[in-house]
DNA sequence: GCCAACGTTGGC
DNA sequence: GCCAACGTTGGC
């Protein structure tokens, strides 16, 4: 079981616009050290679904990878700012995840208070020069912040598919 | 709006 | 393969 960290900026799609889809497909990636993250989410696993861009910038709800990775369309939609002219079809260059909404934190956890816990000095999001819009979690790491947060990360692991309340 | 950091592009 | 130019990200 692995765990991820997902940036979106609140303007564009936020955690409530998350709620209020259910389930999105997780597509426009384009950064092959990203994609290369996502290839590698599994159905189940949890996701920290990060604020950026915005202030403050910070963690503000968890989602669940419903879907494993497979071709992004937006690759092949010539109408789209993701529009890739150099992929092929029978190869596709980029990929996209279904995720859906699990819950949203209690207390919003700003980019300041991440940083100031000395157990999360490892995080890659607060490396210095961080650009990845996918990144991994430890699991002591995500059970920090969503602990921090309000919500139980043993509750989040029961019942695969189950989207709770909080 | 500014600017540091970093990825990508393309000439050579 | 090198590297300068350029575009993008993202915090402030």
């Amino acid at each position: 079981m692995k765990f991820w960290l997902l940036k979106s900026e609140p303007d564009v799609f936020g955690y409530a616009d998350l709620m209020a889809a259910g389930t999105e497909a997780w597509n426009g990636v384009r950064n092959y050290q990203a994609r290369n993250f996502l290839r590698q989410m599994q159905v189940g696993e949890l996701c920290l679904f990060y604020h950026s861009s915005t202030r403050p910038a910070g963690v503000a709800g968890v989602a669940r990878v419903v879907r494993a990775a497979y071709p992004d369309d937006l690759q092949f939609d010539g109408s789209s700012p993701y529009f890739d002219a150099r992929s092929k079809p029978d190869s596709p260059s980029w990929s996209m995840v279904d995720v859906a909404a699990v819950a949203a934190l209690p207390h919003f956890q700003t980019l300041d208070a991440l940083r100031t816990k000395p157990e999360l000095s490892g995080l890659r999001l607060l490396q210095k020069g961080n650009r990845l819009s996918v990144l991994p979690v430890s699991a002591e790491e995500f059970r920090i912040i969503v602990e921090a947060g309000g919500l139980s990360l043993d509750r989040l692991l029961v019942g695969p598919g189950e989207v709770l309340s909080s």
